[in-house]
DNA sequence: CTGAAAGCGCTTACAG
DNA sequence: CTGAAAGCGCTTACAG
């Protein structure tokens, strides 16, 4: 493989002039310049990353978290905040976080091992040896989608329980007064949604009714689907469902028309997140849209001044979430 | 940051020696041994991947060249690549191919920056220098999902043109007569699915109608629905979709219920990929099975069998795909 | 079993 | 504007 070495020699000069054209210094005199050009297209010579990494002392690069398992929503954040990247020249690595602990452990070898610029996180961590490392070295750090109080890493997030609280006043305002709860324990967003879910029904003077919730181990249509059996199982009856996830949403939708209930006239329903296949679905889903786009965007533009110290202040970022009515949910009849 | 250098102190050993103990090498006292495995416990010691890298002069790191937005099939497909990957100890890179040529070549730029150990490509490529790199430098390569004549890379992949013919002869022997075809112009799947299409019409004496057939520009539901939308606007009449992918199908169900068409009463549909969301739609979609966990498993293996040189035979391997019918296609009425 | 030394492919002061 | 030299953090023969 073709090394700087090489390029020096065809264009007679030294390394050393190569490597300043190769970062775009200006002190090069313009026929030695031409000349390393020359020599750089005829061979296709790219730099070693390798070894450029290790005496510039970092990579160029930013690690996204992910669990092991991403849903749509992640999957279409993901994608945002990756071209948004690119755009400003960083690489990007993978680190999917599996949910245990041996699996975080492993993902923070890889993350010292990486030397990574910065670090965007869509998903949350359990292992305090991870935000202590980060912590301790510096390393710009973004959490996306969520925060966490006790670390000081800027964060983009929407106010997760109001959106919620949102999602359910509707509901509420078509004249729902049973209103089921479909959640999880995963990660502390179904915390969040849960207690916007709570004080939508305390502002309506409603009693909460546990057997009215129900919780979902994965966030997946199969998850929503099993829940909703759940919920149907019981004696309590329900003319509403709010699920904290679209997925979830669309589950629970297939299971209700597999028990002839229709939405919205026998059930009306409630996603969250807008993900694409919200507006294909049928019906179509009514949902809270997170302003996906403007996260990604966000995060990668506050990482980028984290990284070149424009700003070094840890800022929490909430920005506006969007309720979306489409054909899923209807007053009570 | 720690380095080498720093536990060789610390253990007062040789960086020599520490480095042996890193490598799993034998030939090191015990003694000495558990002196650095103390000090790499007690620092937190990693070892810097990028010098590991230079001097080693590969990277392990495989890298998956993918679309800029991909759908949910190859978004699952990359999933258990990666899990597979991670399994075998590789580290993962992500490269997006943007359809245009300006994209493919940054993309080669980073490839050749980054000296992969092997790539896997699940997206096809244009550029004409990317292959000439893979092969002139002799870099492990697997062709997931398609193969490329004149490419002589391990490819795995299904018989795309037997899988459509059995879609289609399934529509035929419901009784379908009018069977219209969504397909696309990108990638090369659409045409082997086209082809599949036209032999099963063929070996029905049935003749080859083009305004039965539509191209969607984009391989998602907005993609179908809008296919479909101008299928509707022709004066031809058809009783059965074939559409390429299962998100087109989804999409074009969308609009044929938008015209109060009923899917499987009205119009029968058949997808292809078996989404996951293929079996939580709205009718349950039939579609065509890929063994997708197959193929990523398949794939990292025999990648991994180039890389560790048990095997240099480029192998193009085609694995058997099902066809799974649920509740989007009937007889013909 | 162990250490000193060379070298991987770059960048970055330091002289000139 | 330009080159020689040192050094980044490792690994790998080579001696011992």
């Amino acid at each position: 493989m073709v090394s700087i070495k090489d390029i020096a020699r065809m264009a007679g000069v030294s390394v050393s002039t190569v490597s300043r054209v190769l970062n775009d210094r200006t002190c090069v005199s313009a026929d030695k310049r031409a000349k390393i050009l020359e020599a750089i297209k005829q061979t296709g010579y790219v730099p070693n990353r390798a070894a450029r990494d290790m005496v510039s002392k970092h990579s160029s690069t930013v690690g996204i978290v992910m669990p092991g398992t991403f849903n749509m929503f992640q999957r279409q954040l993901f994608s945002t905040i990756e071209h948004h990247l690119e755009q400003f020249g960083y690489h990007t690595s993978f680190y999917f976080a599996s949910s245990d602990l041996d699996g975080e452990r492993a993902c923070l070898n890889r993350l010292k091992a990486d030397r990574l610029d910065g670090i965007i996180i869509l998903h949350e961590i359990e292992l305090p040896e991870i935000q202590q490392y980060l912590q301790e070295y510096k390393i710009p750090t973004v959490l996306a989608t969520f925060e966490r109080s006790g670390w000081k890493a800027t964060s983009i997030h929407i106010s997760e329980e109001e959106a919620a609280l949102t999602a359910v006043n509707h509901l509420l305002k078509l004249g729902h007064r049973k209103i089921a709860f479909i959640g999880g324990m995963k990660y502390s967003f179904p915390g969040q949604r849960f207690a916007g879910y709570k004080n939508a029904l305390e502002s309506a003077s409603l009693e909460y009714d546990e057997t009215l919730v129900a919780y979902a181990e994965t966030y997946n249509m199969e998850g929503g689907s099993k829940a909703l059996e759940e919920l149907l199982s019981r004696s309590t009856s329900f003319t509403a469902v709010f699920a904290i996830t679209d997925e979830l949403a669309l589950g629970a939708m297939r299971t209700l028309a597999d028990h002839d209930l229709k939405v919205p006239e026998d059930v009306s329903v409630i996603g969250f997140d807008n993900i694409e296949l919200a507006s294909f679905s049928m019906p179509r889903l009514t949902t809270i849209a997170q302003p996906m786009v403007e996260m990604g965007q966000t995060a990668v533009a506050l990482l980028h001044s984290l990284i070149t110290s424009k700003n070094r202040f840890p800022l929490s970022i909430s920005l506006p979430f969007t309720f979306i009515e489409r054909e899923s949910t209807a007053q009570l009849r």
